[in-house]
DNA sequence: CGTGGACTTGAAATTTCTCAAAAGAAGTGG
DNA sequence: CCACTTCTTTTGAGAAATTTCAAGTCCACG
């Protein structure tokens, strides 16, 4: 029995979404399967390397996509070209804006990464039609709204060195390998983007680190590879409550 | 056969909406009567004083409501007491965070308020069943992140200077009263609520609130009200693109 | 007319930035 | 595998912006 259900769910799934990293916690898992169905067929899975651009600030909208693995950054750029990162978005997140016709931001790879494009109507139809799916967008949107009025606390009340322990603190929080209070990971960003992340200035980024290091709250190799011997020192440096 | 409909329309809204200030644009606008009335059971209108809290960092949320009039600043604390504000909400904003069980931050009236009341159940049983009333507060959520993600730019990557214009330049785009590219408001915060919003000092936001008066960019009697000659000038000073 | 609160102004201290140079990685072609 | 180049990161020292601390002013209110 266990095996006939697995078996018609199977017939159900359209093939490309099979293997679909992003199926269950992304948009899809929103979907019944019919809907899925209709979804795939305008689908496509496209990679972006690192520094790529997925969309533009000022571009019209003409598609959707869910990241499928990797990091991808939202920036905002002035006239006079001084940047800020407004946010990160990592697997299984939705990216667009949706009830909008032109990105007031740029979409880039961080790291190499894969999405899966879909065409804007396709996304608009659906979201008519499947209540659970604006439910999960609206929710995406509000977590994001979190993160974003968070990170609104460290740029404008935080010291470079929380604010460099934050950024450690949040990649920390979204890399799964963890053992007890230690954690290690690669860091999705340059030093000249957790800049702009920050609020400041490449030189300041590495005299942080180099300051977290020494006091041993982190471990660095190859400049991008971290370890956290103790999380709740590292969430004391980022100035986070407990 | 417009006086018809008009009484007709009349006997369906109920009494107390009939003369909201909210009931267009605001939550109330995406019911049917019917919803608007069964609604209208459960809500009740409070004022609100200006310094008041609506709702407190990490307590459960318990309600949600509609500003009627008056602003209200959303504001995050750290352990030691420094304090960011992420956010202004206007009539006819909806406050409070669907799908969560407690607000992380703290909401407080920056003026004299209105704001009427809704308790939780009743508003996430119509966000169910009235996709309409989902789509709005999606919509609104959106458009927050958007102003978050502007303010984040503001914060991160913008001068003393530049973050009080961008301050003033807010206000002035929330303030009807605006002839040609002149336009004239009272401030709805405090020179430290101000700080507090740019993740400035006091003395600093003072100090550039007086440079932007001696160089003829704003006028301001008795520090609160304010009026700007030339608003292109104030978005020039505020490094705001064209 | 004095008091309290909000705001402004001044001067010194501090943080962060800017500019400059050196040190490390990573890739290239001989 | 070794120079060679390039790009990223680190480090240093002085400059600039903002904060801190300390008065001082303004205004509403009793």
């Amino acid at each position: 029995m266990d095996i006939q259900i697995k078996e018609t769910q199977s017939r159900d799934i359209p093939g490309v979404c099979r293997s679909c990293e992003a199926r269950h916690g992304g948009i899809c898992s929103a979907l019944t399967p019919a809907q899925l169905a209709e979804l795939s067929k305008h689908a496509s899975r496209r990679k972006v390397e690192a520094g790529n651009e997925v969309i533009g600030q000022g571009e019209s909208i003409t598609s959707y996509s869910s990241i499928l693995n990797g990091v991808v950054k939202l920036s905002k750029v002035m006239a006079d070209g001084r940047q800020q990162i407004v946010g990160l978005q990592f697997a299984p997140d939705f990216m667009g804006r949706p009830f909008l016709g032109e990105s007031r931001m740029s979409a880039e790879a961080a790291t190499d990464t894969e999405i899966c494009v879909f065409p804007r109507r396709a996304i608009e139809r659906l979201m008519r039609d499947a209540p659970s799916l604006e439910r999960l967008l609206h929710n995406q949107a509000l977590q994001e709204l979190d993160d974003a009025r968070d990170w609104m606390l460290t740029l404008g009340r935080k010291t470079a060195q929380e604010k460099v322990a934050s950024f450690l603190w949040l990649i920390a929080n979204h890399s799964d390998p963890e053992v007890g209070d230690r954690s290690f990971f690669d860091l999705p960003l340059s030093r000249s983007d957790i800049a702009d992340f920050l609020g400041l200035t490449i030189e300041t980024v590495s005299r942080q680190m180099t300051k977290l290091r020494k006091d041993g709250v982190i471990q660095i190799e190859n400049n991008r590879h971290i370890t956290v011997p103790d999380l709740e020192r590292l969430a004391n440096a980022a100035g986070i409550d407990q």
